[in-house]
DNA sequence: GTCGAAATAATCATACGTGACTATACACGT
DNA sequence: ACGTGTATAGTCACGTATGATTATTTCGAC
């Protein structure tokens, strides 16, 4: 998770040298359907690029605001941010995709209330699943729309999960 | 996330009283495809919920051995047990699959290298898939069987999202 | 001109998760 | 009888993530 966090972080700078408030008004603005990075996360992982040497600090003051801290990727954060997108990319350690552990104890509700639980599970993935079509394409295969068409093939997925578990519970209980 | 782990360790206390170690050994054994939980993480969520009175403790001694803690989960922790289960299976918070962040920034690396990883991560996918399919059924259609099989439509999904991007790939490359 | 709301830019206290560590008891070979 | 590996049962120090909070500036309404 972190490694996530850190590569979303380096991935920004990769585009341009930001500050901090520009970085989580990026991700809260553009980013809301992929990332949950809180502020405060993001300035602390800023700090530790920068310890890390991976960023650099300069700061900067425009008119009467606040000093700002502006912070640009080094080479050596260059190289990090490869080797994390590598790993990213080419790993699946995908343990337990949140939501899965209910499940488990679906036998402590009678079956009504499981399916009553379950079409309303389906329902907000339905919503979701509306919200990331109206994300705008960024243009011809982009990384940015492969990770919005992904997310949308596995929200898909969990639909039509949800739908054929629905009918199963429904036929059982006959 | 904390909400998961304190529902799985509530569900096993529905089933019997059991002390820490107990657990530990059960999740470890029995639930590595489902949680990452770590031991740690399991004592420090069991004084927690004492601490909420959702579980008591009992002091048991067997024989020479060190004492033991026996957490038994109290009304007001099977109150909460159902209460988190009911949210764990209606909701669907869903942000950023992990891995997910990776894709954004592909662009980065040349068409070959790219398919390269994700080729990988297919495999690694299949290997995981492969594991799932090995668990033993626990019975008809019980809970576990049902978090099983959700695991497993989940990973087949995602093993044919990334077939079909690398066939993409391939394509535009040429 | 002034008062409150929103934007700007961050910090801090706190809770959570985990790797590393502690400590005892038993089994088994030698 | 002695070492040594493994099962038992847990604690602790440390890093991470986040809700709450701080502090200043701009802007629009009145």
């Amino acid at each position: 998770m972190t490694d996530e966090r850190e590569l979303l972080v380096l991935g920004l700078l990769m585009a341009q040298s930001q500050h901090g408030y520009q970085i989580n008004e990026f991700i809260e603005k553009n980013l809301g359907q992929v990332s949950d990075m809180k502020k405060a996360t993001a300035y602390s992982i800023l700090k530790r690029l920068n310890q890390g040497g991976f960023v650099e600090v300069s700061v900067e003051q425009e008119g009467n605001r606040p000093q700002r801290q502006i912070y640009t990727i080094t080479p050596s954060g260059e190289r990090r941010f490869l080797e994390l997108l590598r790993a990213s990319i080419a790993t699946a350690d995908n343990v337990t995709p949140a939501g899965n552990i209910g499940f488990m104890f679906i036998d402590h509700l009678n079956g009504q209330e499981a399916v009553k639980l379950l079409e309303e599970k389906m329902q907000k993935v339905d919503h979701f699943l509306g919200m990331l079509s109206l994300v705008p394409q960024h243009g011809h295969g982009t990384g940015v729309d492969l990770s919005i068409k992904h997310r949308i093939a596995l929200l898909q997925c969990e639909k039509d999960w949800l739908a054929r578990t629905i009918q199963e519970l429904r036929t059982r209980k006959t």
